[in-house]
DNA sequence: AGTCCTACTTACCGATCGTTCAGTCAGGCT
DNA sequence: AGCCTGACTGAACGATCGGTAAGTAGGACT
């Protein structure tokens, strides 16, 4: 058990590419530094690390990837991209909430989905440029969101007692949260978390 | 200004101590640390920074504390101490949904009155054992939590349609969240954000 | 047969990391 | 006057960091 333990088995060329060569892609490469960057951090994950569960050597990476800090911006790239997918094409003729129900069960269907991805998205700093414009896309995206509550307000479908700005904070932080403790595979489906999600937010968990 | 810029103005020693010296205390150093290790992430935050910020050298630091880890250790002493102390006294004749209520209420007015503490053990990753230790005492406190919402479920209190464990987990979401967006002085004290937590938490936010 | 490209490897770089150590200096104590 | 202690300073330590340069095995192509 020395050898590569935790590396999926490489994509070994098969059909179009070159036969009987140890090829990583970039996708491999990508899927073990996100898994690598959301257990230790960002910060505290070696290039020597990455190497070292890939199988490979540090230096094999930079083929691959100019850095390591394009790593992450691929990472965020993927999670930011499904995320402002949701906003696209709302229904207009809905209403505020029916809109806000739809991007609140998307938003747990994406977290769920890409779930390393947006993980490492939600545990930014802003320490780097590219933290810090994933930052601002981030905080765009929740923006949009938020015109959604206050209009559902306006509507009279959501209480007007709470603070709109507040409740969608704590919205998102009950939606983002899940990226702490949900595991795929654990008796709960994505729908069946959405479920549980849009019931206590708006109906609330008294009986 | 190339003074040290964000330095609180040190402890000049009145009264019973040396007068004239330069002279940090333990809690100034942790203060100014736990801020760091908050903005930049524990692992992106050097010992050099932090003497950058207390206006000194690194190796008086050293003089305080043994290394930097004991600072991670003292700040998340203070932060679980003090969400532990929640569970302590509960009134026994009170229904388990007043108890939780009680909690919840708690660990929001802890969580503001402790901020950047709590915000540090909320964004543990496991690296060490120090922080192994921190997460495994804040696992024990969520189970307490857990094992409240169970009882409420049991009496009827809380719809029973909605997982007792993901209605935990979500409720912590919620809760937790607020490290990440609230900042104290916004208008918005720690007891309407107490009454916000609760009202959606357990009445929803439709109208 | 010879050349080219892909996908690496080995060896190394300078910078920075947390930490240590020896020395210093102001004030209090005797 | 002499000594002690508390609170540092400045220089250096070895380890590790992200990244680079140069070389090369092996299949594809001509």
């Amino acid at each position: 058990m020395d050898e590569p333990a935790h590396a999926p088995a490489p994509a070994r060329r098969g059909g179009n590419g070159r036969a009987g060569r140890v090829a990583y892609d970039l996708d491999a490469v990508l899927s073990v530094a996100v898994q690598a960057f959301n257990e230790r951090g960002y910060d505290a994950t070696s290039m020597g690390t990455l190497a070292e569960r890939l199988g490979t050597s540090k230096s094999a990476i930079y083929y691959h990837v100019s850095g390591k800090e394009e790593l992450l911006r691929l990472a965020l790239e993927r999670a930011l991209g499904n995320l402002e997918r949701l906003l696209d094409e709302p229904d207009p003729a809905a209403s505020a909430l029916d809109r806000l129900e739809r991007v609140l069960r998307g938003a747990v269907r994406v977290l769920v989905a890409e779930l390393p991805f947006v993980t490492l998205l939600l545990r930014l700093r802003g320490n780097t440029e590219v933290e810090r414009e994933a930052l601002a896309r981030r905080r765009e995206f929740d923006h949009a969101v938020a015109r959604l509550v206050e209009e559902a307000v306006a509507d009279g479908a959501l209480r007007s007692d709470v603070d709109a700005r507040t409740a969608t904070r704590l919205l998102f932080g009950m939606v983002n949260s899940l990226v702490e403790w949900y595991r795929p595979g654990g008796g709960l489906s994505a729908d069946q978390l959405a479920d549980a999600v849009v019931a206590m937010a708006f109906e609330g968990l008294r009986a």
